[in-house]
DNA sequence: CCAAAACAATGACTTTTGTCATGTTCGTTG
DNA sequence: CAACGAACATGACAAAAGTCATTGTTTTGG
């Protein structure tokens, strides 16, 4: 609904044209490939593929087209995920109206557009866990004791537990429910 | 940029006049008194007033204003309460292109729309939670210890363990989390 | 009005978390 | 090759979380 709904705002500018719309990343993928358009605007989290994941493919088929993300998630993490991934636009969905054509031009004329709150805040922060420490506490928001975070990942129960207070102490929180949270509005979970 | 694009969609029918566009759900109640629209299009989380607390307001008015609720959660309990506050539509922002200017057609000849994956699980479960129950399980999401939340809320530490230990016995969770997020899930939090 | 619920508290008890120190192994990099 | 940091493990201890039984006081719906 939403694809469809931007579609037609975007119709309504005449120096834009729609060529196409995917229903999931693997679709956004084929028809980049066939349709070769200026620019591509994605979501980051979709089904098959994230956005990122074609953004990527993208930069390594050094194809023309440009990619803008516009997405729901105010996350540092993502961001910086989107600019490696050669992304020439990182916009949230909840801008106004107007920004989305906008950007477009800026970015078919070789410009960047990031959204500004999110530029500043980005360059600041990077995720100081380790993969073990995400993935652990991964697995902890989803309600799972350290016991059967430990059998799941073939870990002894304490090292489970060394995992999450390092997080812990690392992310400055309270307790794991606090990390998590803490991880997970930074985009590094 | 959501509600734009929306506007821009309904635009392109011709049986269908997008007379008003508002940025929060107090705007939202301001503009429907002036306009009296035959149909109100609302999200559910949006700031200042909710979608759910403008439908209820609709219906306290005693306006001839339909509602339709469009939104990203598919949470039985938003649905039921969505209901209890009299909407005529209640619609998942993932759903094709076309589903919402048919509800509107239907709405306003005095039909219904109701998502029918959403429709049919909406109907067997209930919150079990009491209101206690509920706000004590929301603050422990935010990282806060028993005590903390106690403090908080002017309660004994004792009490909030009790409230929570219920919680997660009627959730069958394996602990504050795990109740945290079945609630979460469901649309009871 | 009466009976259920909801709300609130206490105490005793077990289990789970979180912290710390300490040590091993194994790649990477200077 | 030595140094380093990651991953992994143990054990011991303190602090939270979770369970249960019991006992009250308010609300509230039939």
């Amino acid at each position: 609904m939403l694809r469809t709904a931007l579609s037609a705002l975007l119709s309504l500018e005449d120096d834009i044209d729609v060529v196409g719309s995917a229903g999931d990343g693997m679709e956004g993928m084929e028809l980049t490939r066939q349709l070769k358009p200026d620019v591509v605007i994605a979501d980051i989290e979709m089904p098959k593929k994230t956005g990122l994941e074609l953004a990527n493919w993208i930069k390594d088929q050094e194809l023309a087209t440009r990619v803008i993300i516009v997405t729901t998630f105010a996350r540092s993490g993502y961001l910086r995920r989107a600019l490696d991934a050669g992304v020439s636009g990182y916009l949230l969905k909840d801008s106004p109206g107007d920004v989305l054509p906008n950007a477009i031009r800026t970015v078919y004329n070789g410009g960047r557009t990031i959204d500004p709150e999110l530029a500043t805040q980005a360059w600041s922060e990077s995720d100081p866990l380790t993969d073990r420490e995400r993935q652990v506490l991964r697995l902890s928001t989803a309600g799972l004791t350290n016991s059967q975070i430990a059998s799941k990942l073939n870990l002894n129960d304490g090292t489970v537990r060394n995992y999450i207070s390092e997080a812990i102490s690392k992310l400055n929180a309270n307790n794991r429910i606090d990390a998590a949270r803490i991880a997970r509005d930074k985009g590094w979970l």
